[in-house]
RNA sequence: GGGGUCGUUGUCUAGUAUGGUAUGAUGCCAGCCUCGGGCGCUGGAGGCCGCCGGUUCAAAUCCGGCCGACCCCA
């Protein structure tokens, strides 16, 4: 049962993020109206402020994409057995959670068709029409769709549902060592999102074998650190090789006038990320948002009483007005039914990162009261210097997120030497543990079965000093430095 | 994969042991109120007690199945 806190009432989150950290993202998810349950197991329902985030995500890839000459497409949501087959690695990988319609109206189907878990084997046989010769490449598309895999256990909205808004992007390339820059380039997009934008520090690497996209010659990704001590990945990218333009017969007639399989990637990142940034960044009063991906940055609200309700609105849309014109998200919370002590517990629970106060008081001064989100700060602005002050606040709460998480992060990355070592870090503080590993995936499964944590990437960097360890399971010399955490 | 807890009005809940038509709060609606941290006061509306079936004169309560949510272990 929860921990109820007298001094909050039902509209407020309740529980402590630190005492009851599950119930705690339940209460955010539910209480800042980000998402709703669905009828259906698994599967939710994005409320207008939760599909807000996800646009204001949405815009700031779709930008990086177009510039990086990546243009949008649509693929339909079912795809034949038949093809979702015609690689077998990949159809084994995802037959467990794949939902199949099997009747129209009441007529069996000739053929099963499968709600797209990912559109790779819908999408190739397609692109392979497309291209016939190496002027038609590379092709960069992304698709902006959700995806469907059965989650039969455990589900958490945004972190584990049925359905799930993401973005997939599928290239196509000449040469091996493009589609391997192409990889790259998107784990740098994605980067750059989740740490500027989302201010969720990351780690950089390589899944292991056991843990990569079924079907790919290997995956790239970006994993991040929740509150509660779990590893969650974030985005990944992959370098399919020719696993798939093989089977789906993506050739192209090169210069030498020779017939050529391409090399092909693909990559992405889901609402996931949602989860993420409310896991990271929440506190007992409920979601903070980073300024940069805060549907609204700034909220106005007018401190008045019936008599002097209009000039004081009037005030603050001017405010507002001054605020906008610099680009920042603003909204004035005009609204009489409610009193000025509620909208401030509102905003906060819904993580709006700066907050301008404008009262009577205030007015008479010439200056607003500013509050930080992040902090609880307050300061009084004078009015003339009120929008420079506003910017720089935003700024600086950006930062500060970052590097809050960022030493959470730090502090929470541990080495083991040995294998008892490993098991005591991860059941008294968590986190991500490196250690040596010889590469066979037996000691990985077990070490996953027997504690619960797998290898959640090969981290570039440090993996020259791998040589002199050893298997922290096996013991035989160390071929890779890994890092181990329990995860989402 | 294994185990457990739970489902009562928009929300949270009492009631379930021992069967008799549901309690309180909050929210909602109307009207008041000197509204700077989820103000205060008065009145009102709101319920297939998750769904289906069984037992019974009678089921929120007992039994079975299903659906959904959450937790713990591996």
């Amino acid at each position: 049962m929860s921990i109820i806190l007298d001094s909050l009432k039902q509209s407020g989150i309740n529980v402590r993020k630190d005492a009851s950290f599950s119930d705690w993202y339940i209460q955010v998810v539910l209480k800042t109206e980000l998402a709703d349950y669905a009828p259906v197991k698994g599967l939710i329902v994005l409320r207008p402020y939760g599909y807000s985030i996800w646009e204001t995500i949405r815009s700031i890839l779709d930008k990086r994409f177009k510039e990086t000459d990546h243009q949008n497409g649509f693929m339909p949501v079912l795809i034949p057995e038949s093809l979702l087959s015609r690689e077998e690695e990949h159809f084994e990988g995802f037959t467990p959670e794949v939902f199949w319609v099997t009747k129209t109206g009441n007529n069996e189907l000739s053929e099963k068709l499968a709600l797209r878990p990912t559109s790779e084997t819908l999408a190739y046989p397609i692109f392979s029409r497309w291209i016939s010769s190496y002027r038609d490449l590379p092709m960069k598309i992304n698709f902006w769709n959700s995806a469907l895999r059965a989650e039969i256990k455990s589900t958490k909205p945004f972190v584990r549902t049925s359905e799930f808004l993401w973005q997939e992007g599928h290239t196509v390339h000449a040469t091996e060592k493009e589609a391997e820059q192409e990889v790259m380039l998107i784990l740098e997009i994605y980067r750059e999102l989740i740490e500027d934008h989302l201010s969720i520090p990351l780690l950089r690497g390589f899944k292991s074998d056991k843990e990569k996209f079924v079907g790919a010659k290997y995956t790239m990704t970006l994993e991040g650190l929740m509150a509660d001590g779990k590893a969650l990945q974030m985005g990944t990218s992959h370098h399919l090789g020719q696993n798939f333009s093989k089977p789906f017969e993506i050739r192209y007639l090169g210069r030498d006038n020779q017939q050529h399989f391409a090399w092909q990637t693909s990559w992405g990142v889901s609402w996931r990320l949602i989860g993420a940034l409310i896991m990271v960044h929440g506190d007992d009063k409920g979601l903070v948002l980073p300024p940069r991906i805060a549907p609204i940055q700034v909220v106005v609200v007018p401190i008045f009483r019936d008599k002097d309700a209009k000039w004081i609105i009037s005030k603050a849309n001017e405010i507002a007005y001054d605020l906008k014109k610099s680009d920042i998200r603003v909204y004035v919370d005009h609204r009489e039914e409610y009193t000025a002590g509620w909208k401030f517990n509102e905003w906060e629970t819904k993580g709006i990162p700066l907050r301008i106060n404008v009262g009577m008081r205030d007015i008479e001064n010439d200056q607003a009261e500013l509050v930080r989100r992040d902090t609880s700060e307050k300061s009084f602005v004078k009015r003339a210097i009120l929008t420079e002050s506003a910017i720089s606040i935003l700024e600086q709460i950006q930062n500060n997120l970052f590097l809050r998480a960022k030493r959470q992060l730090e502090d929470n990355i541990s080495e083991a030497s040995n294998y008892d070592t490993l098991k005591s870090i991860l059941d008294k503080k968590g986190g991500f543990v490196s250690a040596g590993w010889c590469g066979d995936q037996r000691c990985e499964g077990i070490i996953k079965q027997e504690t619960g944590a797998d290898i959640r990437l090969i981290p570039f960097e440090g993996q020259d000093a791998s040589a002199s360890k050893v298997c922290i399971y096996c013991s035989k010399p160390s071929k890779k430095t890994a890092i181990f955490a329990r995860a989402y």
